[in-house]
DNA sequence: ATCACGCGGGG
DNA sequence: GTGTACGCGTGAT
């Protein structure tokens, strides 16, 4: 048996008569290492109506392992049945037979997908150092390829606190001919590929050999074979593009189908996979993390439009070299055009490879506090990566997750309206001498302090509770909230790190401390948000409600004092207002 | 007023 | 894949 350390990208499962998770890292020297856990079997829960009846119906049915489980339900103690089951594969048939059983009430956690499950119950976090026990292995018929470590996992791995990883980024983007306007890949071949790790740029075309970056090649499938060649040679923890997702991707993919190329590139020898995320695609590369940016950048700033040059424009204050995307066939024709299209080309990877640079920190600290994967964290809404973390938390707390919304329940929702922060248009007018007044997380803040939560929501008259204006709902002060102590939790070690860096002098160890604290800030303003978020398991609109009303009346009371003071307040909005000063 | 539809990014 | 996830503006009805 032998130890090894890791930093976990990756996770997926396969089948080898039972499930075998593979996680997929990298070691010390940047190796690629799989290793695999056969170890972990599925379940789900009942929840009996009554439990002996509930045990025997379960029995007949046949299932290998059956534990009573003491949990909690919105803060209720309820015994519920765990069953274990031999492959996730299953869980859909088994789920619908449990739940129409005649003393079940209903199931829980029966939708968690395998890997995340995994991830959950082991504690483990991408992103970060985990160590592996087990034994190596020369090869697997589980991993279709040679250069990669394989190991068999005696138990499940630990994670080891490690400081952030250092980013291994390989940027990639496709220039298509395209005289017909926008390019189908049936017919308008790829001309060039860009590629820039933060060293070294590179082209990979059929011209431009006087140019030094170029690296000439006879035709399209040799383009796309060196393409798959540099991936599979580096196996880079992170490639990104721009749009690659619904662009680069099915493109090369299409091209590479109609030419033979084989797009092996997956660590374990598997082809790179589209995968559909309801109305999305997003393509997968089994190890590698691909990151499409634009997703990203659409949740990360606000703009109207998100174009890559829009996008560098606004981090970098820099403008890019821009052609016009119809007319690129042109500058590929013309000798003399032909040079500027490299530059853009090249210009374009730059920009993405400079992006990916900036931002990808801050994603990858979010990843290491929610414990999802980064390729997941950087496809999902906000709202999602806040229900990610709570699910991992109601595993640490003996919560039983709530299900997803119905259909029907998501229909009822959506009629239901919440009343935001509280708006004062502003006055016309230039004004002068303007004192600015906000609260410091005023919403989380409410949270916390009225503990506003949906397990202590209640109806009844005698517990001693915090009573929202305007609605009356009420609040039990005592035991604390589940989201409540979370977002607690989330804004003391917030202020440790805080602490931490002001302390630290290391300028490196600054701003990684700095990515940190900014991590947990988006976390914690994102948890009032999702309490009306129509798909959120924890959604309340009685919680919703009563934070905005708490913050309305907290807005307003802070004004009428303001005045009494001498300001005149000119603009107000949620948790902040603008005021004019009327003495000297 | 209600609903179906299509778009975003990419070349 | 323990699936099948946006949110908004537009034009037709």
């Amino acid at each position: 048996m032998e130890k090894r350390v890791i930093t976990l990208l990756d996770i997926d499962y396969v089948t080898d008569n039972i499930p075998v998770i593979r996680l997929f890292g990298k070691d010390q020297d940047k190796k690629p290492v799989i290793a695999l856990d056969r170890s972990f079997r599925p379940y789900i829960y009942a929840v009996p109506s009554h439990l002996d009846p509930c045990l025997d119906e379960l029995r007949e049915l046949g299932f290998e392992k059956l534990e009573v489980v003491n949990k909690k339900d919105l803060g209720r103690p309820i015994e519920v049945i765990k069953i274990v089951l031999k492959h996730p594969q299953e869980v859909p048939r088994i789920r619908e037979k449990v739940k129409n059983l005649e003393h079940v009430q209903e199931i829980r956690e029966h939708d968690i997908p395998f890997y995340r499950r995994y991830l959950i119950d082991n504690d483990l976090f991408p992103m970060s150092k985990i160590e592996l026990k087990g034994h190596k292995i020369a090869s697997s018929p589980l991993v279709a390829s040679s250069d990669v470590e394989i190991i068999e996992l005696d138990e499940p791995p630990r994670t080891i606190k490690s400081r952030f990883p250092e980013l291994e980024i390989l940027a990639f983007d496709i220039e298509v001919y395209n005289p017909h306007g926008m390019p189908n890949p049936e017919r308008d071949e790829i001309i060039m590929i860009s590629l820039y790790n933060g060293r070294e740029e590179r082209i990979i075309s059929t011209e431009g050999r006087h140019l030094d970056f170029v690296e000439l090649v006879e035709d399209e499938k040799e383009i796309l074979e060196k393409f798959a060649e540099t991936i599979k040679n580096s196996r880079p923890a992170l490639l990104v593009g721009y749009n690659s997702d619904n662009f680069d991707f099915p493109y090369i993919r299409k091209r590479a189908d109609l030419l033979g190329v084989k797009l092996d590139l997956g660590w374990d020898g598997s082809a790179i996979k589209s995968i559909r995320r309801g109305f999305a695609t997003a393509t997968t590369i089994r190890g590698t993390i691909h990151i499409d940016l634009y997703p990203v950048m659409r949740r990360y700033i606000n703009l109207d439009t998100y174009t890559l040059e829009r996008v560098y424009l606004e981090l970098f204050g820099e403008k890019k070299v821009e052609l016009p995307g119809d007319q690129l066939w042109e500058y590929w024709d013309n000798k003399t055009l032909r040079d500027e299209l490299f530059e853009y080309s090249l210009g374009d990877v730059l920009a993405t490879y400079k992006i990916a640079e900036k931002i990808l920190p801050l994603n990858m600290e979010i990843t290491r506090i929610v414990g999802q994967p980064l390729f997941d964290m950087t496809r999902m809404a906000t709202g999602q990566q806040v229900e990610w973390f709570l699910i991992r938390k109601a595993f640490e707390y003996d919560e039983l997750v709530p299900n997803k919304p119905s259909p029907s329940e998501l229909q009822r929702r959506r009629t239901q309206r919440v009343v935001g922060g509280y708006v004062k248009e502003p006055e016309k007018g230039l004004h002068e001498n303007i004192v600015q007044f906000d609260f410091r997380s005023l919403y989380p803040s409410i949270i916390i302090s009225k503990n506003i939560s949906p397990d202590t929501l209640t109806y009844d008259f005698e517990e001693e509770c915090y009573v929202a204006p305007e609605s009356g709902y009420k609040f039990k002060k005592k035991p604390r909230g589940f989201v409540p102590s979370i977002i607690g939790q989330i804004l003391d070690e917030r202020i440790k790190i805080k602490n931490r860096m002001k302390a630290a002098e290391d300028p490196m160890e600054k701003r990684i401390l700095d990515v940190q604290q900014e991590a947990l800030k988006r976390l914690a303003n994102t948890m009032y948000g999702v309490y009306g978020y129509t798909r959120f398991r924890w959604y309340s609109v009685e919680c919703a409600e009563a934070i905005t009303a708490w913050g309305r009346k907290y807005i307003k009371k802070t004004i009428k004092e303001a005045e009494k003071f001498g300001f005149h307040t000119v603009y107000a909005d949620t948790d902040g207002f603008y005021a004019t000063y009327q003495k000297k």
